[in-house]
Order: structure tokens, then C-alpha cells, then sequence
RNA sequence: GGGCUUGUAGAUCAGUUGGAAGAUCGUCGCCUUUGCAAGGCGAAGGCCCAGGGUUCGAAUCCCUGCAAGUCCA
């Protein structure tokens, strides 16, 4: 990066000096002629500890007040903040910062800022340092970021550098900053595909604001090299700057840690739950924390090994030894923690995050059962609704948060019961292989434990004490997680579709969309723009491409008096793409061609049913479940309809009943279905992120279409009231994945359809029972539990039929080298009889027993006594040899056997090898 | 989106190379005991998740589906 991108007027005119720091060599600016390093830790330690940096304290809401506020009177419209689960993106699961409220669409020029310049303190959620969380002081998953932003292009701009330095700098002097104790360092920035100089302010030791200066944009051939990605210079550039609303107030307290600074209140109300005594007012004490808080601002802890060497350097600069340090340090960093921990699951799941096994779900519920472990380490035992009531009681600035309560309080319960049970079972799990490798004198593998975590969610931690408890120790390797990251194959790019002659589509016009103005209207003439083989662009059109889980409409096409088939039709930018069936005629097709075209009707309607139905469900889903519902996917069919919505619990009978009868009222009420193009910002501001539940179109400008009460950003074709849609039957719900329930359903005459069918399932039933369908619950009821009982019967019978053949057959026995051998085909008698007769019989020890039956082709059963098996008579190797001779095969035990064949008129012989082949077993 | 694990009695789980469906707890009956805890004897209770396939034969092997658990991006 450029020198003179930081030669700034601003701080040539304010007495700033640019200098190289003496410990790291970055270089930074200062009013300070004496200072020689940059400001920030390593270089400088903390000094705002326990020595505050403004002329007064502030808690969370007054410094936000006070910011936006002093923004708002340097000519910034505020705006309310955005989710902290980012829905207007498909690249990133949460907000990580204020910026990522206006990628893609503002930041690349598309669409107008909301306003220019703003301001606005966007609660942000990084789980990358969670390992530091707690530990370090400072670190916290939960952040606002505190932002004014500036959106320039060429031209047109509001600000840039100077005065966003100005901005900043006028902040601190009116927060009663000593200027001399202000460092801007230079430090190039760069993330997310774009790039561009940034100064980091410096108060204390401690980063409080990052200044980024955006005009860069990652490009193949960019002539600017950055961490070895090109870059090139951007049309529009961005003021993008992130003041850290904690670190603030923290620097306003100067309390010896972040946490105490944010929420101490629930610090101390979780230190006394989990028995902690944290007294800050004992200098001692403070000092401790301040120390380690200073001393942790210089590393990085993620790593365990550091984590060590801080506790090392704490220890000796207070002198005292690690192991007393350490006892006095992890109970405090831990309800640190799971303050923070708590805070975090407050935002996510009021802002809608469901837990889950999959996508941001998973992040809530890793949080969560971080918190619920630390928590069980400290006795609290609170649940952890109490916790994030605080939090919300502690967060009045956010009232939305309250009205949510209840169904954040029912998803923690379900979720600490779920995890008390994945627990309850992996230590069961682990006793019992713990029990296995004891008493096989082995020690129990790390393989093991590696599996119980990774395919069972069972911690090491919680292993290892499990295993103990059997007596199996078990070592746990520092490295315990890298471990299990190795045992994962790397995931496969997957392959994205390229849509052929996406280039040359590209340079067409936009079609024009005639399905929008009339809806009804299914024939239409166009003029042939170009034809890439089989593939037809208009100048405009009724067929729809599709989109937003709508299929594609089908229908003909004539063309120089050829009827063509459409049997796809793809939207590539705007510009809609007819494919035709193949044919030899195509060859005639050109420029300039005029075009007859005729939509398919009822695959249109039944298409718009679906979609409109979609919509209706989609709120009926709301109403009934609750507003944590969430469209996650949909797709619409000629036959039915599906949509996936997040929902913590399954989607019982009764409420989905509940949810088809809200369906078709709202289908009854007849209303009309509104559908009107706005601009992105306006109907963003008016109907909220909700819009975005079927995913975000790009553009200014969106559709945005209310059915009844359902408003969302939709591009599909749609009924134009709700009484069109005709009945809504509801087919099915299934669980897409924790968290994610799919429900499906039928609209209009494939509702009647769906009936018809479901009815005849019925009737079927029901006359193949000979009753009335209302009796079928009762009649299946009973026949199935007369069927247990004719099975239990028919095995008594067989018992009692293999009893009276034994006593016969025992007479029958011939003599073989001083044992009896039975040998005899019973006809029709199935295996199961005469597995029975053959061990009835050789409770006799002398006996052998070999039986035929041509039940289903050639069944054999053979079975040999105690004392026949000691002389060495062998009924597996009999009935194998025995199978063979019929035409298949068989084994067993010496003791017991069978087998079976095809060819039952062998069944004789069979008997006769068998009986050759026992005679040589017992002579030898 | 990718990976791994699991569906057997009311509950928790065994079930070997494919060859007679089991244990423990719980339930019920009887016995022992002043009573309780406990003990003894016995019994009931299984579409071995569903559907295909391989095989003479499948709880077991293969495929598909359904249900559930879990790790990661």
C-alpha cells in the first residue's frame, strides 16, 4: 500500500507527525513528539486500567446514545440496527459487521444506500476467539460495532479520509480525550473481496475504532497487489469505519476487565450463583485481574501453550505461583464467559436463530452447549432462560427482546433437555466400552474418544471423567480437536451449473416480462431476438423462467408455421431463454422470426395455485407456530407444494390441522393479491427483513407481493385474489433437518386430487375389511391384535405337533455305531417344526437327527446329542453335504443345522448320503 | 452442503463367521417378611423401523426410504 495514501491534510494541518514504531516498524500518526512506538498492544500495553481515557463513564446505552447522537449532528441519518443472523446474505451466517448490512447490493453500486452518510451501532456476532473468551479480557462474542459510513462514487462524493479522520478524532476531543494519547496507525485492510487503506485509532493500548477507506475490489487482473491477491481501484469507494461500542464504555470505566465494564451486574449476580467471590473494591483482587487483562492484551491465547505463558508472566509479576494463580483466575474467566456466551444467545435467538445440526443453527447450539458445560463446572444451576432474561432485562434499548421470551424460553428448555440427554447416553456409551477395554486389560483408545465427540457429541472432558468412573483413565492431548478436524476429509468444490451461451445471452436486451401485467392472458407474438440451437430469445414473453421454487412454464411455439414444443425456459440475467424439443426443423429458426406463442395453461395455474398457496401457508405457519417461523426453501410442482420453515419441535397433527384451517379461511376471504415493483431501500424499511423470507433478489428495485397478511419480496406468478386458489390440503410434514420442518400440501384441483386419492386409500382399506371407513381404527386395531395372538397359537400348535412326532419317531431310530439315528422326510412341515423335532429329539445324548421336508422346495434340518457329538458326528458338515445333493446349501452347528435346496425329488437321496456320511463321522 | 453413528420387549441395551431372538430394570402373579427395603419362584410382554435385493436360510450382508443423534464448512 501507498505511502501517500495516508499523507492526510487533516493531519498535516493538526500537528500530527508520521513515525515508525521502534518495536513493530508499522508506521503511525501522532500529536506526541515524543512517542516512539505505534499505540497498539504489543507495542504499548494497556493504560487505561484502573485510569479512565474519557472524562466520564458511560454503560452501554449512553455510549451508544452519544455516538450516534454526535454523528447524527455531523449531518449522518441513524439507522436502526440490522439482525444479528444475516438474511440478506447467502455467504455468511451472521452479521460480523456494520459493513455487512450493505454488502453485496450497496457496497457494489447497485442499489442506493439507505442513506449517506449514516450512522448506526450494528450488534455483530465472531465466534472465531471464542477459546479466548473470558480469558483475555477483552474478547467477546458479542459486539456492537458502532459505525459511520460514507457511500462515494466518482463525482458524487459525501466524504472521504480527511474528514473521516476529522470525524474521529473530534469524537474523542469531545469525549475528553487527551490528543497527545491518540495514535492512527496505518494498516492496510483487506476482506471479503475488497481492500483499501485503513488506520486503526489508538487510545491507551487499546484499538477502539478501525477507519477503513474501501476502493478496492479483488480482480483477475488487478494491478494492485495486496497479500498476494490482485486488486484494482473501484468506480464507487467506501468509508467504512467500526468504533467498538464495549471497548468504549470500557475504556470509559477502566475497569480491569471488558466484561466488568459491559454487564456487571449479571457479573455479579452469576459470580454469586456459582459461589465466586469477585470483589474488585479489594485492590489485591483488582489488581490480579487488571494484570492479566494487560499482560493477555500483548498475545494471542487461543492456543493453550500461550495460555500457560500468560499465566506464567501473571503469576511472577504479582508474585505468586501458577497453580494458585490458575485456581483463583478459571472460575472468574469462566461466569465471564458465560455472561458473554449468554448475551450472545439473547441476540441470536431473539433475532430468530433456531438451533440446530446445520448452518447458523449450529452456531446457536454450539454456544449454547458451551455455555451449559461451563455452566455445569460452576454449579450454576439456574436454567438458562433466567440468564438471558437478565440480559434482556439488562437491554431495554432492545424491547423486541421481551416480546420473544417466551419462545426463546421454550427453545432453551427443549435444547438443555436435548443436550442433558445426548449426554445422559454418551456416558452410558462410554462406560460400556470403557467396561469392555478394562476387562480386556487395554487402555481405552483415543480413537474412541475422538468418535464419542465427533459422531456423538459426547466432550473429552465428560469422556474422561465417564471412562474414570469405571477406572479406564484416559489421556487427552492438547491437540484433542485438531485431531478430529484430520479425521475429516476435505470437502469437494462443488461444481456450479454454467448455463450455455450465458455469454452470448448476456450481450441480448432484458426481456420483456408480459406474465406480470397479465397474469391471465396465455398467447402472445414476439419478435426472435437470437437462437442458439435450440434455445429461443424473444423480445418479450409470457412464459415464465424459473425461479423462486416456481417451475418453468411449458407450452408451443410456432414459428414459420412449426408448432415447437417448449419444454424449458431459463432466466439468465434478465434475458428469458426458450428451449424447444429438438428437432430437424429448428435449423430454420432465425433472427427476426416472428413468434405465436402459447403458454400451457393448466400447468401455469396449477403453478400460481402452489405459489399463492406458498404464501398462505407461510403465514398460516406464523400465526399457528409463532413468529420465530422462518421460510427456509420452497418448491412448487403441478401436483403440490412444498415448504421447508424453521421451527424448533415437530409440527404435531393438530397443529398442522390448525394451520390448513388458517389456510383456507384466508383462501375464503377472497383477497385480492397485490403485487407492486418498489424501491429495495423503501420496502426494506417499510415491511422489514421479513421480505427476504424466499431468498434476496439483487436489483434496486423489487416485487414485492401481499397475500392477506404475507409481504415478501416474490418474482413468481401468482392467482390475482386468494379465493382462486381453491382448497389447501396439507399432505405431509417431514424434519429436512433439526430445526428445519418441511411441510407439504396441495392447492386447488390438485387439493381435490390429493383427496380423491387419500380417499380411495381409504375406501380400498376399508372394503377390503368389509367395514365402514369410520370403523377402520378399530377394526385394523383388532385384527392386528388377533393376528399376534392366531401367531402365538399356531406356535403352540407346532410345538404340540413337534411333541407327538418326537414320540413317535423315537421308535423309528436305527442303530449306527452305537448311536441312533433318525432319518426321515416329513412332508409339508415348515423349518421352524423341525428345528423343534430335531432338538426335542437329541435331549436324547445318543441321537442324531436328520429331517427333509419339501415345504417350498427341500427344507433340511440336522441335529446331533451330546454324546453322538462327542463320537464325532458333525450335523453342520451332514446338512451342507445333504444340501448340495438338493440343489443348494446349508451349515450350522455340529450341534444343530440347516439347510435346503430347490430339488425336492432328491430328498431321498439327501436323507440316504446323509445317513453314508454320519456313518463315516462316527467310525472315524 | 459434506462426514460419522444408531433404529431389537414398556425403558436401557446384548445378539460372534448369516443358522433355535436374549440380558438387566420395570410390569403382573405366587412365596418369604409384622411392615418396609430386599430376596426367591414364575409369567406376560417382540411385524428385530419400512420396502426391495442376495441366499436353502437375514435381526445380521447390499440398496432405497423413514426416523433419530452428532461433528464440521
Amino acid at each position: 500500500m501507498l505511502e501517500d495514501e495516508y499523507q492526510l491534510d487533516y493531519f498535516l494541518e493538526n500537528g500530527f507527525v508520521r513515525k515508525q514504531c521502534s518495536k513493530c516498524g508499522k508506521h503511525f500518526w501522532t500529536r506526541d513528539l515524543e512517542r516512539v512506538t505505534c499505540g497498539d498492544a504489543p507495542c504499548d500495553p494497556y493504560s487505561f486500567i484502573g485510569n479512565p481515557v474519557f472524562k466520564k463513564k458511560f454503560d452501554l446505552a449512553e455510549m451508544r446514545e452519544y455516538y450516534l447522537n454526535f454523528f447524527e449532528e455531523k449531518g449522518h441519518t441513524r439507522l436502526e440496527r440490522y439482525p444479528v443472523i444475516a438474511r440478506w446474505r447467502d455467504d455468511i451466517y451472521l452479521t460480523i459487521a456494520s459493513i455487512a448490512d450493505f454488502q453485496p447490493f450497496v457496497t457494489s453500486g447497485q442499489v442506493p444506500p439507505p442513506a449517506n452518510p449514516l450512522t448506526i451501532s450494528q450488534p455483530c456476532i465472531r465466534l472465531s476467539d471464542l477459546d479466548a473468551v473470558g480469558r483475555s479480557g477483552r474478547h467477546l462474542t458479542t459486539f456492537e460495532m458502532m459505525a459511520h459510513h460514507a457511500f462515494n462514487k466518482k463525482g458524487e462524493e459525501i466524504y472521504w479520509k480527511d474528514h473521516t479522520v476529522e470525524l474521529c478524532d473530534e469524537l474523542f476531543n469531545s469525549l475528553g480525550v487527551d490528543p497527545l494519547a491518540v495514535t492512527y496507525k496505518e494498516e492496510p485492510w483487506a476482506g471479503g473481496g475488497n481492500a483499501g487503506p485503513c488506520v486503526e485509532a489508538l487510545i491507551g493500548g487499546l484499538e477502539v475504532a478501525t477507519l477503513v477507506f474501501m476502493d478496492l475490489k479483488q480482480s483477475k487482473d488487478g494491478d494492485i497487489s495486496i497479500k498476494g491477491d490482485n486488486y484494482r481501484k473501484m468506480d464507487n469507494y467506501i468509508v467504512d469505519t467500526g468504533y467498538g461500542l464495549e471497548r468504549f464504555v470500557w475504556a470509559s470505566k477502566g475497569s480491569p476487565t471488558i466484561y466488568d465494564a459491559v454487564f456487571p451486574e449479571i457479573v455479579n449476580e452469576l459470580m454469586d450463583l456459582a459461589g465466586v467471590s469477585h470483589e474488585l473494591d479489594n485492590s489485591e483482587y483488582a489488581n490480579i485481574l487488571a494484570q492479566n487483562a494487560r499482560l493477555a492484551g500483548l498475545m494471542d491465547i487461543s492456543e493453550k501453550a500461550n495460555l500457560f505463558e500468560l499465566r506464567k508472566q501473571v503469576a511472577s509479576s504479582i508474585g505468586t505461583t501458577v497453580e494458585k494463580l490458575s485456581s483463583i483466575m478459571e472460575p472468574v474467566e469462566t461466569v465471564y464467559a458465560i455472561t458473554d456466551h449468554t448475551r450472545c444467545l439473547t441476540f441470536m435467538l431473539a433475532d430468530g436463530i433456531i438451533p440446530s445440526n446445520v448452518k447458523a443453527g449450529y452456531l446457536a447450539r454450539l454456544v449454547l452447549r458451551r455455555t451449559l458445560r461451563m455452566m455445569k463446572d460452576m454449579g450454576i444451576t439456574v436454567p438458562l432462560s433466567d440468564i438471558v432474561r437478565m440480559h434482556i432485562n439488562n437491554l431495554p434499548e432492545y424491547p423486541e427482546f421481551g416480546e420473544k421470551f417466551d419462545v426463546i424460553q421454550d427453545i432453551l428448555e427443549h435444547e438443555e433437555r436435548k443436550f442433558g440427554e445426548t449426554l445422559e447416553r454418551g456416558k452410558r456409551m462410554i462406560k460400556k466400552s470403557a467396561k469392555h477395554y478394562k476387562e480386556s486389560g487395554q487402555s481405552m483408545p483415543l480413537e474412541s474418544i475422538i468418535e464419542m465427540y465427533d459422531s456423538h457429541g459426547i466432550p473429552p472432558e465428560i469422556s474422561k471423567e465417564a471412562a474414570s468412573e469405571v477406572g479406564v483413565a484416559v489421556d487427552l492431548p492438547d491437540n484433542f480437536y485438531s485431531l478430529v478436524a484430520e479425521g475429516h476429509s476435505k470437502a469437494e468444490a462443488k461444481e456450479e451449473k454454467v448455463f450455455p451461451y450465458a455469454e452470448r445471452v448476456a450481450k441480448l436486451p432484458k426481456t420483456k416480462k408480459l406474465f406480470y401485467d397479465e397474469p391471465t392472458r396465455m398467447n402472445f407474438e414476439a419478435v426472435i431476438l437470437d437462437v442458439f440451437d435450440n434455445h429461443i430469445v424473444l423480445d418479450s414473453t409470457l412464459f415464465y423462467p424459473e425461479g423462486g421454487g416456481q417451475p418453468a412454464d411449458y407450452g408451443t411455439m410456432v414459428i414459420e408455421d412449426v408448432l415447437h414444443n417448449v419444454i424449458d425456459v431459463q432466466g439468465v440475467d434478465g434475458v428469458v431463454v426458450h428451449i424447444i424439443e429438438e428437432s430437424e426443423d429448428e435449423f430454420h429458426i432465425k433472427k427476426g422470426d416472428m413468434v405465436q406463442g402459447h403458454v400451457d395453461e393448466e400447468r401455469r395455474m396449477a403453478h400460481a395455485c402452489h405459489h399463492t398457496a406458498t404464501h398462505i401457508v407461510n403465514d398460516a405457519a406464523r400465526k399457528v407456530l409463532g413468529g420465530h417461523v422462518w421460510q427456509a426453501g420452497a418448491q412448487k410442482s403441478v401436483d403440490r407444494a412444498r415448504l421447508d420453515i424453521s421451527h424448533y419441535k415437530r409440527i404435531s397433527l393438530e397443529e398442522l390441522n390448525q394451520i390448513e384451517l388458517i389456510a383456507n379461511r384466508t383462501v375464503m376471504e377472497n383477497q385480492r393479491v397485490i403485487a407492486e415493483w418498489m424501491d429495495r431501500i423503501d420496502a426494506e424499511k417499510k415491511y422489514g427483513f421479513g421480505l427476504y423470507q424466499g431468498g434476496v433478489p439483487p436489483g434496486s428495485t423489487i416485487r414485492v407481493l401481499k397475500v392477506a397478511d404475507d409481504i415478501e419480496a416474490c418474482a413468481g406468478t401468482h392467482c390475482t385474489s386468494t379465493g382462486l386458489v381453491g382448497p389447501i390440503k396439507m399432505l405431509k410434514t417431514e424434519r429436512v433437518q433439526d430445526g428445519v420442518e418441511r411441510i407439504e400440501y396441495a392447492a386447488g384441483l390438485a387439493a381435490v386430487r390429493a383427496t380423491q386419492e387419500m380417499e380411495s386409500y381409504l375406501s380400498q382399506a376399508a372394503d377390503a375389511l368389509r367395514v365402514r371407513p369410520e370403523h377402520l381404527p378399530s377394526t385394523i386395531d383388532r385384527f392386528f391384535n388377533e393376528w399376534k395372538e392366531f401367531k402365538k397359537e399356531n406356535q403352540r400348535l407346532k410345538d404340540d405337533l413337534a411333541h407327538v412326532h418326537v414320540l413317535q419317531m423315537a421308535n423309528e431310530a436305527v442303530n449306527i455305531a452305537d448311536m441312533r439315528l433318525v432319518a426321515k422326510c416329513i412332508p409339508n412341515a415348515d423349518i421352524d417344526e423341525l428345528v423343534k423335532i430335531a432338538g426335542e429329539l437329541t435331549t436324547s445324548e445318543d441321537m442324531v437327527v436328520l429331517l427333509a421336508s419339501d415345504a417350498g422346495g427341500v427344507k433340511i434340518v440336522g441335529a446331533a446329542g451330546e454324546d453322538a457329538l462327542k463320537a464325532g458326528a458333525d450335523a453342520g458338515k451332514i446338512v451342507r453335504a445333504m444340501s448340495q445333493v438338493v440343489g443348494g446349501g446349508g451349515g450350522g452347528k455340529p450341534a444343530m443345522a440347516r439347510g435346503g435346496g430347490v430339488d425336492a425329488s432328491k430328498i431321498d437321496e439327501a436323507l440316504a448320503a446323509g445317513q453314508s456320511l454320519l456313518g463315516d463321522q462316527l467310525n472315524n
